[in-house]
DNA sequence: CTATCTGAGTTCAAAATTGAGACTCAGATT
DNA sequence: AATCTGAGTCTCAATTTTGAACTCAGATAG
């Protein structure tokens, strides 16, 4: 977990990630939204490119030149539970936040949770979970 | 989730946060797993009891004077999701990383995973999921 | 009673990182 | 030819982080 704590540990890489989990990909979008540096969002979108989590994909608008636009790889995908989870945290325990958030199926609008399973899905409490290491 | 990123997004209080779930509660055990400076490691925790992450608790060992123990609260114990989540991301996703590790249940040692299940308890594809403002 | 040890800090200067804003650059538009 | 735009780079002041040294309080040793 230690370069994964890498990657998390930082506030702008966090909010980047979250950006391009709500499908912002744009440079001066991401900019704008966070109100980022643009030296330090440079920095932090070249560090997630060399990592693997974005990926540089170059697109073209009408009349315009090909620019490119940073998306989320495989890899970079697999943290939304992670960030579920953590959405899910910031709802259930960080008191007097901003707009209360909820995890639905975007197609359905059926609520959704980040939980425990086991092998057979049946929910287990987080309490009893424990690293364990392989071999 | 902004708050949520300020407490999380940020390379020690992660650190921290996860000596905390492996059970360490003492200042200088965590400076020494850590090789955190002292100052900065000082001032996280400060942050953590500040926001109701961790709590200190006195405690005192045989025939030593009393000291203070940073402890999970109820609500630090709630990021356990979100670590097993990272956890099980930096396993599947992080190449060439270090010990691999597994989330087993920590008593029947039963392979364990953190999935989003909708209100039945089935697994859904995280792809799916959508934040949705309440209300 | 004085000296010493230990965990848990505080203080301080030097080094690294960040932030705000000005500047650059390439292609599209007027 | 002049202007606009997205996506940077550059610069330098302000902030944060480091690491090392110092402090403090109570326990223990001599």
């Amino acid at each position: 977990m230690a370069l994964a704590a890498e990657i998390l540990g930082d506030r702008w890489t966090l909010l980047i990630l979250r950006e391009a989990f709500y499908g912002v990909c744009r440079y001066d979008d991401m900019r704008e939204d966070l109100k980022a540096p643009r030296s330090t969002l440079t920095d932090r979108l070249n560090s997630l490119v060399a990592r693997g989590v974005l990926e540089k994909q170059p697109y073209q608008e009408a009349g315009d030149r090909v620019r490119q636009a940073y998306v989320l790889t495989e890899a970079g995908r697999g943290l939304a539970l992670t960030f579920l989870a953590l959405a899910q945290w910031g709802e259930a325990h960080v008191t007097g936040g901003a707009a209360p958030v909820w995890v639905v199926d975007r197609e359905t609008g059926a609520p959704l949770q980040v939980a425990l399973v086991d092998a057979d899905g049946a929910p287990v409490d987080p309490a009893r979970a424990s690293l364990r290491l392989r071999g």
